[in-house]
DNA sequence: AATGAATGAGAATTCATTCAT
DNA sequence: TATGAATGAATTCTCATTCAT
């Protein structure tokens, strides 16, 4: 039962965080939303803060373990990235509130709070970092920048949870096999190509 | 004079705004960064919102006018869109502040200045699409969806705004090109290739 | 004993808007006098023209209800006439901040409130209308213009609320009758004269 | 052209008085009615509180000047009263505005101004004092509480500033016919009655 | 587990007014 | 005569948070 109210909690934040931003949403509401008073909404989220950290954290360390495990054992560089790409488009289309607070809410965080969220990102940026330098390590991938490229392929990404409709056309995995087929071709990995293909199994 | 003290409050207005987001930065603080005090700052500015609407407003006028007037007259697909991911990204990294505003705080504005800033943004992300779909039609460009394509080409350069530094290594012409470069691979243009040599001269 | 409270609250409220107008007290002057801070007193009053609107709505509500049970079944128009006005002075008498309130500050209401409080005016003043008339309809009354007279009346007994004081040498009682007996000769029904007399038991 | 300035803001002023209130008219408003900074403003008005002092002195000074004048040499205290109500009914019929501010704000203004002020309601009010007091004393007015008549008639005809227009189907003349009808009908001098007739020469 | 009551601090904005020009 | 610029103080109201029950 009181997991069920805290996670009612959640997602009265989760929904209100990502549509009005943190600042921008009140105690009040977030009771409201909660079917709570504010005396008790302080019962299961510690402070305003805490909850988003919370949020935060939660949502970076799935992103984090399922990517750490799908990667597991795959060496070749164009499927480990091909990998990474497609978890996370797929979760920012899936989770696009949460991820949307990650991605933009960091700033607001008190100094020690950010840490703590930041290091998860760095972490989860790490597995693609080592992609792309695998990949260029390898002469798979053919980029000027690798690094530059791996930050822009990862804004690319994030995007997805600012439009991306389950409702529209495309359906998540053709989705997410665009974006793979997009990274691929800005990493210069495009001619090998038969990436596409061979990536259905996922 | 007068234009120089509104100039500082937009100034003042856009270092905060971009920190800690609008509703993160108070009037005061406003004051403060402007050498005002709070009731002054309302002869120069209007409302808290009008000043927010006014920045974005100011900035997309730019990037819109720039871009229209750098695309005149370019009739080859691949050399638009050349040009408005170089004006683009170069843009972001010079302003990061305002475009990173413009960016992420529209969704703060008040409905009718909503319509007023998404309108203009609109209006500009026209011209991107209208490259695109010029080189899908004329069969430069090769993408599965074009307009998938098109809006993470722009996410991927919005982000420049997040990262980068004059002080890096990478000088702002070697950036707006490598981000060129990974458009126009995205986009399948790549194996035309010579892109790069050419645009030197921009 | 919140209960206490929003009385507290009320009353300062009275006490204030009577004495300085709605625009003349403050909300800090409104705390004090409740003995509440200023944010405390948002608890019980939702805002200050919630507070005042509710102030009106009570007073004319109570007026209105006494009026009517005073009225039913008095079926002689001189008589109800004389009970109307008898029960509006005192009550402007013993309640003159409440009446003054309604009777002076109903144009600072916004409008959909102003509707909610003016439809209870007109509700009461139907009452005088009537009575009035039905005094002229049976030609127990004699006035060359009715609708003119009533609000005259009205407006005579609302004067009361300005300066009668319980610690004058005029009783509540001899004050009404004076009053019901200027409002009788007013309309012409003097001659009947004995109406003084007879309303004694009231 | 200064005098012209200066009737504009009194204009403005008793238009907002009248409308909101003096608390709830702001120096903003009078500027932009008065078509002037509120820089100039201040050049004509001196503060906001004498400008508010001044209309009503200028009010009051009219009107005691006239009944003064009007009531000079008149013997009989019912042909006194009689003038004397007509001309307030007009007077607060033609001025609704100002009479509706004296009648209402007096309570806004500081000690020192109020003084100046209610001394000269004072003195206005004494008039009617003295035509009711002779009537009484000789015998021309039956009325059990002089004062209290008085202070009625007064309020009564104070409401014509409420209410009347000059849109309606009451002339001027007949609306302060009525008035003097009803006062002398409460003041017990209806039976001489011919008093109708009589002041027509007015 | 839950909440009504309470609050100090702060929110954005307007106040009446002054002054240099 | 006129005003743009400036401001300290006040405005109404909301903030996130605590606590006694």
């Amino acid at each position: 039962m009181a997991l069920d109210t805290r996670e009612r909690v959640r997602r009265a934040a989760v929904k209100l965080f990502a549509a009005k931003g943190f600042h921008g949403t009140g105690i009040r509401e977030l009771a409201q939303e909660s079917r709570l008073s504010t005396a008790s909404l302080y019962h299961y989220m510690g402070s305003k803060e805490d909850l988003l950290a919370d949020i935060m954290r939660t949502c970076l360390r799935t992103l984090l373990d399922s990517a750490a495990a799908a990667v597991e054992g795959v060496t070749d560089p164009a499927r480990r990235l091909t990998t990474l790409v497609k978890l996370h488009v797929k979760t920012h289309a899936r989770m696009p509130k949460e991820t949307w607070i990650v991605d933009n809410e960091i700033h607001v965080l008190t100094p020690a709070m950010r840490r703590s969220v930041v290091s998860l990102r760095d972490e989860y940026e790490r597995l693609w970092d080592d992609a792309v330098s695998a990949g260029v390590a390898r002469g798979v991938f053919d980029t000027a920048h690798p690094g530059v490229t791996r930050i822009a392929l990862l804004e690319m990404c994030n995007g997805v949870a600012r439009w991306y409709s389950p409702r529209g056309s495309l359906s998540l995995d053709d989705l997410a096999e665009h974006y793979a087929d997009m990274a691929l071709r800005a990493l210069g990995a495009c001619p090998c190509g038969s990436a596409e293909g061979q990536s259905r199994g996922e």
